[in-house]
DNA sequence: CCTACCGATCGGTAGG
DNA sequence: CCTACCGATCGGTAGG
């Protein structure tokens, strides 16, 4: 039982510990050891909870982008005007952002370092993400609610938009969640009027 | 005369080289030695022409930062309406991220790994010119021809839609500088009118 | 511009 | 969970 239990927090201990590192100096400048001692363990023991530093790797950015998946979702069904589901959805963006400040900018600027199977199941779970936005985009500029703009370029800036706000978050100004997604939204849901 | 016009390519030809290189699969995964076979000479010899690695990204990442500054600046000098100078300015950021699409991804994503005295350089020139769009920003709103935001945030959001443009560039819809500054700035100024 | 080489560190395995 | 260790590769230097 206590051994068990022990395995557990180890685990938890080494992809905290590598969402923290991976974030600060980057997936390639971390190495085993380093990881290993920030755990309070040797770098061999790792390989008891992860087969490969890919592994690893994968698992912060598959759970963040099963995260995005669902707190988009949850956020748009309840929503009939895709004005508001677009805010709705941006809100929800920034919510699974602030409440997983360092392995989503892992799942951002690290996930170029997965190796082949993990990596094209990375870019295609990503892009249908993206596709989710343009979709309400696209149908709300054939409805006339929105400005008939190139919904691509559009869902590139909404989506750079929201992924940058992890600085906003760790700046010395303290904007909150709702802050943060309030002025964004205004901002583009604004430029997008038709 | 040949050997000194020589030299001159190939350090121009390791630069290139190493954009293009720290850009696809990011500065730490490349080793001198790759980088040296690229150019088609061996690791030793890059030594003759970059004191480190880290000389090396750093001139990357300076020349990119000049750039900025110098048609921020360039471009705003000639306007007189806070509207007209931050749109002047956003055109010209984009325009400087398509004429170095290569580079500007490694000014972007890579100047984390720059060493002490250049990191800390390089995150006061980007401040400042962080500073430089929050200030038209400012300016704009007390003369009332923004709508009154967090200049913070907006700048972030400005800056994150510009920034993200290489991979439109890269994208198979072939769209122009042009269209893509034109675009996005339509967005967003929209969205900030009073 | 090269060959030869330095000490350090890499991800990962064997075996217990 | 550890110690001991593997072959490979790292940034960089010596010396020519």
């Amino acid at each position: 039982m206590a051994t068990a239990k022990q395995s557990i927090g180890t685990k938890q201990n080494i992809r905290l510990s590598a969402e923290k590192l991976f974030r600060q100096r980057g997936y390639a400048a971390i190495g085993m050891r380093e990881l290993a001692k920030a755990v309070g363990i040797e770098a061999p023991s790792i390989y008891n909870h992860y087969k490969s530093k890919d592994e690893l790797l994968s698992e912060i950015c598959f759970n963040i982008g099963n995260q995005f998946h669902q707190a988009f979702d949850a956020a748009v069904v309840n929503e009939e005007k895709f004005q508001k589901k677009l805010r709705a959805a941006m809100k929800a963006h920034v919510g699974v952002i602030a409440s997983n400040l360092e392995a989503s900018e892992v799942f951002f600027n690290e996930w170029m370092f997965l190796e082949v199977p993990n990596l094209a199941k990375f870019k295609k779970y990503r892009l249908e993400y993206e596709i989710k936005f343009r979709d309400i985009l696209d149908k709300g500029m054939r409805k006339g609610d929105f400005k008939k703009m190139n919904s691509k370029l559009v869902a590139f800036a909404i989506l750079s938009a929201l992924n940058t706000t992890y600085d906003l978050f760790a700046s010395k100004d303290k904007l909150t969640t709702n802050e943060i997604a309030e002025g964004i939204s205004e901002l583009l849901i604004k430029g997008l009027k038709a």
